[in-house]
DNA sequence: AAAACGTGGAA
DNA sequence: TTTCCAAGTTT
C-alpha cells in the first residue's frame, strides 16, 4: 500500500494547535474577520512582504496607511514609485518597496495574483516563505510555511540538532509531517501566533503551550537550546559625513542610486563611508562647509555607522538635487538614519 | 554558502 | 550598553 500522508500521521498536532488558535488567535488588521471569508489576496500579500523581518508593532499603522492610500493592487500599480518608496521610510529594507511596486504591476498586468504557491513564487519581492503563505492563507491551498517562528516551533517539537540556516530543508520536511489538509492558513498563522507569544526565543511559556505534550525539546528540559544557530559575524565600524546645504528655508536632498544600501530613497548627501572619518571628502558642491560638534551613531544590520556633521550656506540654489523646506522635512520619507541626522543637526544649528 | 540588506523594541 | 531578534529575499 501507499505511504500514509504526512497530516495522517502526526494530525493531532495540528488539531491541538488549531484549537488552542480557535481560543487564542489575535485580531490583527489583516486578518480576515472571523465567520468571513478568505481574506483579499492583495492585503495578504502587501502584510506578508511588510512583516518579513520587521515586527508585528511596526507594521500595524503602516498597513494601514497603505490600505487607506491604495485600497487595492490596482491602486498600488498606479502610483508613482516615489510615492511609494516615500510611504515605505522608515521600515527598513527598502528593497521589498521596489519590488512591491514591480510585483503590483505584474500582478495588475496579468489580471491578478497567481493562486498557487507556484505561481505567486515568480513574483518579485516573494520567496519560499511569502509564496507559501500567500497561497495558504489568501486561497487555502496545502503549502508548507516555514518563517522563523515556525523554524522555532518546529525545531523544538522535533529537538533538531542541525543549526540554521542549514537546516531549512529538514524544517520544511518536519514541518510538512504536521501541516493539515484543511485550513492550511490557519495553521500557518496558528504556529506564528504560538511562536511569538508561547514558543518564544527566551524564557518559553511551555506550561501554558498546547504542544508540550509532544514537544521533545520541553522533554528534554531544554526548549531554549533549540533552534541552534550559526554565530553572528561582528558588525564592523564605519565612517560618514552628512552633508547639510541650506539656502532659503530649503535643504539640499538627493536621491540614492536605484540599488544598494537605501537604494531608491531620497536622502541626504553624504561622502564615502569608510573604516576611517573621511572629513569633507566628496562634498555635493564646493562651498565653506563647516563640521558641526558631535556625531550621529545609526547601527545597520551588517555594520555600525558613525556620522560627522557637515554644513554650509548656499548662495543661490545648486542644480546637484532637489531642494526642500526644511520645515516639511517631515514628509518628505526619509531613511532613519536621515531623519535621525536631520534632527540632530537642526537642534545644533 | 554566505553576504547584503534597516529598524526599533525587549531583555 | 550590548545583544538578540522580527511573518526573508536576492545575489
Amino acid at each position: 500500500m501507499s505511504a500514509k500522508r504526512p497530516s495522517e500521521i502526526a494530525p493531532k498536532t495540528a488539531d491541538a494547535l488549531l484549537s488552542w488558535y480557535d481560543a487564542h488567535a489575535r485580531a490583527l488588521p489583516w486578518r480576515a474577520a472571523p465567520g468571513s471569508n478568505a481574506p483579499d489576496p492583495y492585503r495578504v500579500w502587501l502584510s506578508e512582504i511588510m512583516l518579513q523581518q520587521t515586527t508585528v508593532a511596526a507594521v500595524t499603522p503602516r498597513f494601514a496607511a497603505f490600505v487607506a492610500r491604495w485600497p487595492s493592487v490596482e491602486a498600488l500599480a498606479a502610483a508613482p514609485e516615489a510615492d511609494l518608496m516615500a510611504a515605505w521610510a522608515g521600515l527598513g529594507y527598502y528593497a521589498r518597496a521596489r519590488n512591491l511596486h514591480a510585483c503590483a504591476r505584474s500582478v495588475v498586468e496579468r489580471g491578478g495574483f497567481p493562486n498557487t504557491e507556484e505561481g505567486l513564487r515568480e513574483l518579485p519581492g516573494v520567496g519560499a516563505y511569502t509564496a507559501a503563505a500567500i497561497a495558504a492563507i489568501a486561497f487555502g491551498e496545502r503549502a508548507v510555511v516555514v518563517d522563523a517562528n515556525v523554524a522555532r516551533v518546529v525545531a523544538r517539537l522535533f529537538a533538531l540538532e542541525q543549526p540554521l540556516p542549514a537546516a531549512m530543508p529538514a524544517l520544511r520536511a518536519a514541518t510538512d509531517t504536521i501541516t493539515p489538509d484543511l485550513r492550511a492558513g490557519d495553521f500557518a498563522q496558528a504556529m506564528m501566533d504560538l511562536g511569538s507569544s508561547i514558543c518564544t526565543p527566551r524564557a518559553p511559556h511551555c506550561l501554558a503551550c498546547p504542544l508540550s505534550a509532544g514537544c521533545a525539546a520541553y522533554r528534554a528540559g531544554n526548549p531554549e537550546g533549540f533552534p541552534v544557530k550559526r554565530a553572528k559575524p561582528i558588525k564592523p565600524q564605519r565612517y560618514g559625513t552628512i552633508f547639510w546645504a541650506e539656502d532659503a528655508g530649503k535643504v539640499l536632498l538627493v536621491t540614492r542610486p536605484p540599488r544598494g544600501l537605501l537604494g531608491g530613497m531620497r536622502a541626504l548627501p553624504t561622502g564615502p563611508w569608510a573604516d576611517a572619518p573621511p572629513g569633507l571628502a566628496d562634498p555635493p558642491f564646493p562651498a565653506e562647509w563647516q563640521m558641526l560638534p558631535g556625531t550621529v551613531a545609526h547601527v545597520f544590520t551588517h555594520f555600525r555607522l558613525e556620522l560627522a556633521l557637515a554644513v554650509a550656506r548656499a548662495d543661490g540654489h545648486v542644480a546637484v538635487g532637489a531642494w526642500w523646506p526644511v520645515t516639511e522635512l517631515d514628509s518628505v520619507g526619509l531613511p532613519s538614519v536621515f531623519a535621525k541626522a536631520a534632527a540632530a543637526i537642526r537642534r545644533a544649528t
